[in-house]
DNA sequence: TGTACATCAGTGAACGCGCGTTCACTGATGTAC
DNA sequence: TGTACATCAGTGAACGCGCGTTCACTGATGTAC
């Protein structure tokens, strides 16, 4: 892709994004077609091929932008709590807060990690994804450990990972079973975490 | 497909079936063609179609099968722990075996969730096995927590939910990017919940 | 046990569609004067 | 502000490959006597 050069060109761009993301979340990156794509978008092949030289490097380009947004939206979310006298329900909150996108990320972000099983280059952008994450919601739990004058059990990174694990894991058994709507058990389930790996601090 | 009526079709079937397997994994499922999981399997397309008549059909047999092959496991593997004197880190070890399916496994049944995103019948299949594996691994909390004097805080139902979502997510992850050995993260993440979950009987 | 026949599993060539990609072109945008 | 020209974004037809699926056939398996 490499920076576009024109503003009309950089709207292009981000249209067939849009597109892309919600064809992929419908019908998944393999059997989503470039014309599926480019209709959606309001455009023809031809203008795809203008900006991208094949699909594999629009999904690349479309996780570069989502997952920009996704740690962007996390850091904003932490900087705004920062210092806040949190008890920890509220920092649970936090937590599914920042992890609160909706079904199709899940599907996208689910796409694109099958993807990384086979492709180096999408496992790197992901490993760096996640490494994000693991630092925002490490962040949080830190805080809200110190102002509750409670001490972590675990490194703040290792329950940071299971914390996106499991919300990962909720989210996609949601996103692919109708009527499973998971957002209590979710609560639940961080709040028992946060319990099992905090002490008083001595 | 419905039941192979000869003794070589059957056994036809089930080389279809662990090649595609192998294949799905490797691949994904619309990226896999007919031809690859033929040759893996020692057939022609040919011998494909006369035993499936899509290749949709294929993975849900395949699925059958596989979910059918998990679930025996799981149901033996409570079976032969029920009534041990298990304290906690040995019920966790449990599940963690019950879980511990390798990560073509884990591929597989995540490009079925996507699947099932977009078709209600694999939605129904993988609901039908998510149910059944909630009830094993809710039937050995159960189990641990009375061998234990403790009572669960939680619908043990619901912490059987949280286990299987926790464990997908640490496989997924672990699955999608090089070098993320994830057993002692899940082990540590799955003795923090049920600490979490478990209070003193009064 | 051996031969004749019927059934059925698997072969492999053929078909045709849809897709990713290319390319010569047109019309829009922007710059120079 | 208006005209002439250059650049570049987007069009749409064309190409060719690979794939899912079909089908007429062959050779293996099994049954009858």
């Amino acid at each position: 892709m490499s920076a576009p050069t024109t503003r009309r060109r950089a709207v292009t761009v981000e249209r067939l994004l849009d597109a892309a993301l919600e064809t992929f979340a419908e019908t998944g990156f393999a059997a989503a077609s470039v014309e599926d794509i480019c209709r959606r978008g309001g455009f023809t092949r031809g203008a795809f091929y203008s900006s991208f030289s094949t699909k594999h490097e629009l999904f690349a380009a479309l996780m570069t932008r989502e997952t920009a947004r996704e740690l962007a939206a996390a850091e904003q979310l932490v900087a705004a709590v920062s210092g806040a006298a949190d008890p920890l329900v509220a920092a649970v909150d936090r937590v599914a807060d920042l992890l609160a996108a909706g079904r199709t990320w899940t599907l996208v972000l689910t796409e694109y990690q099958l993807l990384a099983a086979r492709d180096a280059d999408a496992a790197a952008l992901l490993d760096r994804f996640a490494a994000g994450m693991t630092t925002q919601v490490a962040e949080v739990l830190t805080r809200a450990a110190e102002t509750l004058g409670t001490t972590l059990t675990a490194p703040a990174a290792d329950v940071a990972q299971a914390f996106l694990a499991l919300h990962h894991g909720l989210a996609l058994a949601s996103a692919s079973t109708p009527g499973t709507p998971v957002g209590a058990l979710e609560r639940t389930a961080f709040l028992a975490l946060v319990r099992g790996v905090t002490a008083p601090t001595p």
